[in-house]
DNA sequence: TAAAAAATTTAGCCGCGACTAAATTTAGTT
DNA sequence: AACTAAATTTAGTCGCGGCTAAATTTTTTA
């Protein structure tokens, strides 16, 4: 039996992985909320274990096996996610919360029956992949709002959970998964963001929020003709 | 916060409290599987919270706030028991084991929903009564299927959730909540007892079986010769 | 009622996963 | 290349909630 700190402990340094290649003690502490010498202490012991190769001073990796073990409790985080706002319309910015709890005590039974209550979903409700329970997740490329030019449009689809205020905010703007936005303008400098959702209604975002917001820019006229200028 | 530890020796010791008036250290120790001593420990750091009074070497009893507590984890278990089966199918024999995990770690709001999905029940799969979110349970006063006697009908309130395999047992046979028994025969000496469910059949149960299910006699003719003679 | 048995508590230990303070290694200057 | 700053690890501590062995109290029995 591994316990709730391991697996955060994994759980964090996949999440980590995803943005850089190597995951350093003091990233996996900050992400933790913990001291870098708790870090360290865990790192070995999960050395040990095999679940994560360490570089001392250099960082720290995932094994196979490691990464399969983050993946089962991504599963179940996400799974839960998604059934307590289906189930029990549990609001959006609320979900995480339970679900970091919740995920580390419900059997491989209990996972299986609410993967099938909900039809063997893809997708949490912050738009983020659920692993299956072979051990295997998709990856997209999505490109944050952030990166997106002025004129252009784009469909959400994913929104960092890490926030509940922001999730709060962008839910009553409009800004969820599968959400069209125009991007109408742009300030220099990382400033706001000024977009137009589908009601009509136009928004402002600092870069911050923009940041934790992650599209697929839709293909129109202007894209198009930006593409052949660079071809010539 | 209180930790899942303090959780599970409150209920504990609330349930054993149901039984017999004055709760001693080894049965504690024994329902919770673990050392004496163990027990011991926590019983003192239970009376330094002033959530039971500990009279060394005679007992320990559950104070108003330790019950208020103990009731809080038992509505929690009960309601995520109910729920389990209700939205999830998850069988009869198995809530039971699930639901002691869960309870610890849902938050207020979550229980508030699941009481709200589920209606305000007033009792879990098993028969066991809810408590109120004010902190007030019924505390019905059933028989045990043991004390029926021969031909007598009687109807199953409520069946002890404590072994999950009996609880397989009972829902094959057909001896769950609500369900209506005649008592056919009695062996002498707490001998096995012969009983007929509503569908025709005919079961055996030895005394153990018996023991963990309570009933309401039905009201019929033998009954009221009975009680009249009693009067006379 | 005295001795034996059973129950309970005390004393001391352990693993877990946090912590701080101090030592060490690495990376970044100048 | 040497010095400084930052990152990391080591050393040592703590609370939690288990444990065993030994001491103590209560209960039972002879």
């Amino acid at each position: 039996m591994t316990s709730a700190s391991v697996q955060n402990y994994l759980k964090a340094i996949y999440q980590l992985q995803e943005n850089s290649e190597t995951v350093t003690t003091t990233a996996l502490a900050q992400h933790l909320d913990i001291s870098a010498a708790s870090a360290t202490n865990m790192i070995k012991k999960l050395a040990r274990l095999k679940l994560v190769r360490h570089s001392p001073y250099h960082g720290v990796e995932l094994t196979t096996a490691g990464e399969k073990m983050a993946l089962e409790v991504l599963r179940h985080h996400r799974l839960i996610e998604l059934f307590l706002a289906e189930a029990l319309d549990v609001p959006w910015e609320l979900v995480h919360a339970e679900a970091e709890k919740i995920e580390h005590v419900i059997s491989e039974d209990l996972e299986d029956r609410i993967a099938n209550f909900l039809g063997d979903p893809e997708r949490d409700p912050h738009g983020d992949p659920i692993p299956t329970k072979a051990g295997t997740v998709e990856r997209p490329e999505y490109q944050s709002l952030l990166d997106v030019g002025a004129g252009q449009s784009a469909v959400i689809q994913r929104v960092s959970d890490q926030n509940p205020e922001h999730l709060k905010h962008f839910s009553k703007l409009g800004l969820i998964p599968d959400a069209t936005v125009d991007v109408l303008s742009r300030e220099p400098f990382d400033g706001p963001l000024r977009v137009r959702v589908a009601s009509g209604r136009e928004h402002t975002l600092d870069e911050t929020l923009a940041r934790a917001i992650w599209v697929t820019p839709t293909v129109e006229k202007k894209a198009y003709r930006a593409k052949s200028k660079s071809h010539v």
